[in-house]
Order: C-alpha cells, then sequence, then structure tokens
DNA sequence: CCTAAGTAGTTGAAAATTCAAGTAAAGTGG
DNA sequence: CCACTTTACTTGAATTTTCAACTACTTAGG
C-alpha cells in the first residue's frame, strides 16, 4: 500500500459520505416526484420563482439569480418552456437589451398540478 | 392574485431555500477547488473510491454503485478516464461478463495531487 | 456628442448526462 | 441439457449543460 495522502480519518470520512449520500438521496426523491409531473427541479424552480413574481414575470437575469442558473442555461432552458407553452417573452420597454419570462395559464397549471406532491415530498423528508 | 396551491407557508418556504442555497454553495465551491485540478466531484469520487479498494480495483458495478452513478454514466466516464491515461480496464476472470477498473499510477498521482485541497475545503466547510 | 466599458441576453458547438436498446455471459427451474 | 430470466456492461442517439463568442443596448467619462 502506498502512502495515502493526507487523507479524511475515517470518522471525517464516514460524516462527509453520510453528508453527501443523504442530501443525493433528498435530491434523487424530489427529481423523482417531479419526473410524474414532467418537470426537472430547475423547471420547478423557474416556475415557482415566477408564480410568486407580481404579473408572473421576471426579467431573464433575475430570475437566472434567483434560480442560480447560468445567463445561458436560463436561456435554453426557457427556449424550450416556450416551445411546451409554459413561459411567453415580452420586451422590457425600458431597456432594450431586456426581456421578461412571463408564466403563461398553462404553466401555472403546470406547477399547480406538481407543487401538492412536491411540497409533500419537501415536508416529509 | 390567483389561488395558490397549497404552498409551502413563508417559514417552510425561507428554511427549504437557505437549505438549497447553502448546499448548491457547498457543492460549488468543491466543484471549484477540484476544477483547479481538472476534476470534477464526480471522477474524484471514483478515483478516491479506487484508491481504497484493495489493488486498486473495483468491479465497474460495485464502482458505480458506491459513486452513486449510473452504469451507463460511469462506462463514458471511464472511457475518458482511460484516455486520460488514470484508469485501465481489466476482464474479470471468474464472470466473463465483468470488469476492473484498475487505478493507474498516473491516476493515483492525478488524486494524490488533488486531494489535499479538497480535504481542506471539505474540511473548512 | 463620442468613445470605452459594462450589462442583458442569445447562440452554436462541445462536453456531459440520460435514455433506450443491445450483446454476451450467468443463473434457474424443469 | 434446455429454454428463460437476470446480470454486467457498453453503445449511440437524444437531451441537457457548459463554454466561449457575439449582438445590441446602456452607462460613464471626457
Amino acid at each position: 500500500m502506498a502512502k495515502q495522502p493526507n487523507w479524511l480519518n475515517p470518522r471525517e470520512m464516514k460524516a462527509w459520505r453520510s453528508y453527501i449520500i443523504a442530501s443525493r438521496r433528498l435530491l434523487d426523491a424530489l427529481d423523482f416526484d417531479l419526473d410524474q409531473h414532467d418537470l426537472s427541479m430547475a423547471d420547478y424552480e423557474v416556475l415557482a420563482l415566477l408564480s410568486d413574481a407580481p404579473e408572473r414575470k421576471l426579467r431573464m437575469s433575475e430570475l437566472a439569480q434567483l434560480a442560480m442558473l447560468s445567463k445561458s442555461r436560463l436561456s435554453h432552458r426557457i427556449k424550450v418552456m416556450e416551445g411546451v407553452g409554459w413561459i411567453k417573452r415580452e420586451a422590457c420597454p425600458n431597456d432594450k437589451r431586456g426581456y421578461f419570462a412571463v408564466m403563461t395559464d398553462k404553466g401555472f397549471k403546470a406547477i399547480a398540478k406538481a407543487a401538492p406532491d412536491h411540497v409533500e415530498s419537501v415536508r416529509s423528508r
């Protein structure tokens, strides 16, 4: 057995691994529940944020920040959510560079359907 | 304002969001540290597991389970790690379907270099 | 004004991940 | 032995995510 670079000691190792495992389990479980409603965590988050926002719309950048997604990722994701009809883009009148992501009724219905289960999952785990 | 589907109440919401944010921050920070050594969390995990294993080798399935990766994902990942020279495959004599993933010296060096920083990060956060 | 620098958002290609088969070898019941 | 189901792993295509530009607009300084 060659020298181990200063490794975590067994106790630390165990603690660390349990944390990792527990949190992955949690996330996986939630993901699984959402899957039944054809939603990913990220998409759920986006919709949830929008449904709480005034007018159900948010600037892309703000949404990206709140949902902890990169601008690029949000942009791509919004494109597909737009395709599904959950979201619409709307130009921002003040800042011509900017856009709002606006949740449609269909989007609201989608999250409204998923929310109870998801909330239940969050509570129980 | 339309009816909200039974949402998390503000207190729960806050708790939940803090947890999400904190854990994402943690993972991101660790990822960032590993990035400096050109490793992802998953790859690190694989190498760490192997370096602890007898002979520094593990059956693919076992490794997948331990690292919490799907077989497919591990398979793909091992292919690139093999390309980089960190790992070699070795046929299993007992079970002709099976393979071992064996860590090479180069692989060991790679993780040995990254480990101190990573361990430090884990401890501190 | 005019220019330089920063901000908002998108894009396309590359890399990673999932998903649905597919292959080959074990194991199992009759 | 012989079908039949399972297990071990790989593969290729589809989807998702990252990465590095790139466009267009805004802001700040002179």
